[in-house]
DNA sequence: TGTTGTATAGTTATCATACAAATCATGATA
DNA sequence: TATCATGATTTGTATGATAACTATACAACA
């Protein structure tokens, strides 16, 4: 049995992050000052601002300088900043995707079979704003995510939908900076849209084997992409 | 024009990000110490330590007190959410169960597909410790959730291996409260096993598509019996 | 030869204190 | 009322000291 050795200033993170949340703050709300942390959990200042800087860089909190720590707008995707992703080989992307293909389509048929009307028209919706940010001609990974994970939803599985949240916020983190590298993909914008039109269709119509088949042709389509991107990106 | 005033221990954690890569840093390799850093850099230690808190909360390195901070190896696999959930309602086990078998017949048929000899004489080991438990006549869920996990990593998907992984060490939190309540599940332990072996052989011989089969029978098995002692726990 | 104990230097973790810089609150003044 | 000055508060950085830990080398021992 391992002895456990945390170090402090994780140990006031975790701290922290309780607090938050037992006193139920809400963004913009303002933690108690360095000082007063640091008498709460009797440590010096040292851990308590490493903390707040973990806290700060997971996109939970923000700090200025003789104003205060914050806390922040929270969307759980920018929980991480995306900046270690420089370092992930495209293998472990292509895994994530071939997990993903194995969750969704079954979602996708689930959704068909079983999702209620509401749930079809929430998945409509975020069709629409995908639609919308393609108009805006912005890439619009927000708007895909969530497109996703509300077929997950229709599924009526929590479980299934958690696993699929899961995967796809950290997928979108993974794109994210990849696609930084490389804006050439726009062009296949049109293809995808279709793709999740008839995703959608087929989920409207209670089709569950079509609806399965059709993710399974879109997530698969998202690997050559893939695939296709990151060696340009080596190439260049 | 407003000037960008960044904090410095933001600017460090960026510079040794650059470090890290102009220096081509493998998994493994030391950072310099702290102290060369702050002269590296020209500032305090203090900013030095908050950029390597983030650094190391990010997954990029790990700080050891004593050791030096070296560079990790860096994984999509570890920055998937553990799911908590603390459940016992039936309804969420009958979720989770869909869920595993939706996962775990496509990794059993990746297991055959894919999995090194290795691989598979780990299932085998794992298949006896499940014997063996039930000769000792024990129950045996660590060993029969060992077999379950040996298959996910057969199928040499690293992400696939941590959602199974996920799901299953949860299945056992739930299915042990609930069996705690009713024992009488006893007597189907031998078609358990035989169930077990089956997937193992299709498994061995490579045929994913019986794999597949035979592990999506184990687990719809699973879902009945789980039905059924639980309509008993209710009428008693 | 190989293992165990010990000494030593190097390194991180934390503490305490001080000061600089930004922000906030208060009240005076126009 | 609105604006501005000013002092208090709070975060950002610097510095030095101490404790705890690691890694290494070397001696002692079996």
């Amino acid at each position: 049995m391992k002895i456990e050795r945390k170090k402090v200033s994780m140990q006031v993170f975790d701290r922290i992050k309780e607090y938050i949340h037992e006193e139920k703050m809400k963004p913009g709300d303002r933690l108690p000052t360095e000082k007063q942390l640091s008498e709460m959990f009797g440590v010096s200042r040292t851990p308590v601002r490493e903390a707040l800087s973990v806290l700060e860089a997971s996109g939970l909190t923000v700090s200025k300088q003789g104003g205060g720590s914050i806390v922040q707008e929270t969307s759980l995707t920018n929980l991480i900043e995306e900046t270690q992703f420089e370092f992930v080989d495209s293998k472990e992307v292509l895994n994530l995707l071939e997990t993903r293909i194995i969750l969704e389509t079954e979602a996708a048929r689930l959704a068909a079979e079983r999702g209620t009307p509401d749930d079809k028209s929430q998945i409509k919706r975020n069709l629409e704003e995908i639609r919308k940010a393609q108009d805006d001609n912005r890439v619009g990974y927000k708007e895909d995510i969530a497109f996703h994970n509300a077929i997950a939803k229709a599924s009526q599985n929590p479980i299934l939908v958690h696993s699929v949240e899961n995967l796809t916020t950290l997928y979108e983190k993974a794109i994210r900076f990849s696609l930084k590298k490389n804006m050439g993909v726009s062009e296949k914008r049109a293809q995808v849209l279709s793709e999740h039109e008839r995703i959608y269709t087929a989920i409207r119509m209670g089709n569950g084997d079509q609806a399965k088949d059709e993710m399974d042709q879109h997530l698969r389509n998202a690997c050559k992409k893939f695939k296709h991107s990151f060696d340009q990106a080596l190439n260049s």
